[in-house]
DNA sequence: TTGCTCCTCACGTCACGTGAGGTGGC
DNA sequence: TTGCTCCTCACGTCACGTGAGGTGGC
């Protein structure tokens, strides 16, 4: 049996964390002793583990509470649906990058660990692509997979009037 | 001159946030009507507005002060510190991505809009590249842009024990 | 009087962190 | 008595949103 302190040790989390998923009914100890004192076993370790996985995907309290009590077979659909969250968070995060490199005029900042369009056309010359293969490559990625195509162009970090001409070419 | 409804209005802010503005010492209104009421000018839209630019970074208020009071020349210094923040951030969103992959065992979640490596190939072939021509492709990649080439790869969604086989190829 | 806008508190959010003030066992 | 751990409130965080209760001008 461990004490609160011992057991929040012993995942690595704070003292303060455990009676908070306490008070949000997700943890409760084993029993308390006359002196008020919290006692867990070895069952709470282990929920209080799968609670701490949990959150390692950030997921919402919430959605925990709900995920331990019934196992639903909704779980994969919460989960999927938790991921799109993230990627929308992502992509405003993406977007505040984007406002600081135009507001200080430093496409270096986003390029720095990119391979650049430049960089990309070398690369092809290298491998020996001449300047007619690779109009139709382009051709052939914008057939295949014009969504991947913007993409990879967006990555390279061209400028939306040029992606537009390279596409339409 | 304008009252806090219409100032938010043309903002396309809420009330609530320029009252918040307020408070954190932000923006005052150029004056107060007998009966309470705020009045702003051109003056405090134009300092709203750019109070808003500042916000669209994902700045927080007490970065906005700041830079709102003295335009040091650390402007562009704390721009980029907020950048790497911004980096951090998603960096942590990604990997709680991972995790929720890694769980589900479900790979697809991360190549839904991705261009897979097979695809990738297709397109190549498509563009008349040969088995031979790719290979080559790879190793000039690797010369040129080895940091780049490793990303490209995780791109495609390959497995970090491939990556290693195509790279040292 | 009815509607509309304005005002000022004050509480809620989310997942904790941080004391303050007090108790119990060695 | 001193140290150490435990306890229970209660307030702070960040950028607002949302009432509640009241006033002023048409």
């Amino acid at each position: 049996m461990f004490t609160v302190t011992q057991l929040a040790k012993r995942c690595a989390i704070s003292r303060a964390t455990v009676l908070y998923y306490e008070r949000e009914g997700l943890l409760q100890p084993a029993l308390r002793s006359d002196n008020g004192y919290r006692w867990y076993g070895e069952a709470e370790l282990a929920r209080l583990e799968r609670i701490l996985a949990f959150r390692a995907f950030g997921l919402p309290i919430t959605d925990i509470i709900h995920l331990l009590n019934r196992e639903g077979a909704d779980q994969p659909r919460l989960l999927k649906s938790h991921f799109d969250k993230l990627e929308q968070k992502i992509a405003e995060l993406r977007k505040q990058q984007k406002a600081i490199v135009r507001f200080l005029q430093q496409p270096e900042l986003l390029e720095e660990k990119m391979v650049t369009k430049d960089r990309w056309v070398e690369i092809m010359r290298a491998a020996g692509l001449s300047e007619e293969d690779m109009q139709n490559w382009h051709k052939r990625f914008e057939q295949m997979e014009p969504q991947g195509h913007q993409e990879f162009l967006e990555s390279l970090g061209i400028e939306p009037e040029e992606i537009k001409k390279i596409r339409q070419h």
